[in-house]
DNA sequence: AACTATTTATAAGA
DNA sequence: TTCTTATAAATAGTT
């Protein structure tokens, strides 16, 4: 990848992992917004961190995907500083 | 990208959006994998097409994040073939 | 489905 | 955390 290729394995450096998860997180992201577009279709990310906080985002209409598969799930957080 | 930078917008051809859609599905596939074992966290990401069928695809352990919230979908599909 | 020129993502560093 | 940059990975067009 960058200056070097890594080995796809769990991050044990907690900055290094918080570091990695958020440019990675923007990563994927975008594809999925891309891919949204491209092709038309709707796509929900739904990623839980250990400690079972939720972040999710979605494209073309997130909140309807939102509403039918989240109601179940009181509060979930939808942003990245919980993790 | 590959030979040329395109412009991300919808494909209207069909048969170079399915090729796209396989293609880019494939990739994001790939990143959230990769995202998941670098990062401990799990991952679900579902996909609607126009005629709202769904692929779905996880990692980490989607079936419980599935049933957690799939639940109220009878019947999603669990491939790509359904686009 | 496989190839490859080019674009994009990103690991490490600042 | 935001920017830079060298390198790795993804991918658009082709075969």
């Amino acid at each position: 990848m960058g200056w070097q290729k890594i080995k796809i394995a769990k991050i044990d450096i907690k900055n290094h992992l918080h570091v990695t998860f958020s440019k990675r997180c923007s990563g994927l992201s975008k594809k999925a917004s891309e891919l949204c577009t491209l092709c038309g279709v709707e796509i929900a990310i739904i990623i839980f961190s250990h400690s079972r906080k939720a972040y999710s985002f979605g494209y073309a209409n997130v909140e309807s995907i939102n509403d039918r598969f989240l109601s179940r799930n009181p509060h979930p957080i939808y942003n990245t500083s919980n993790f």
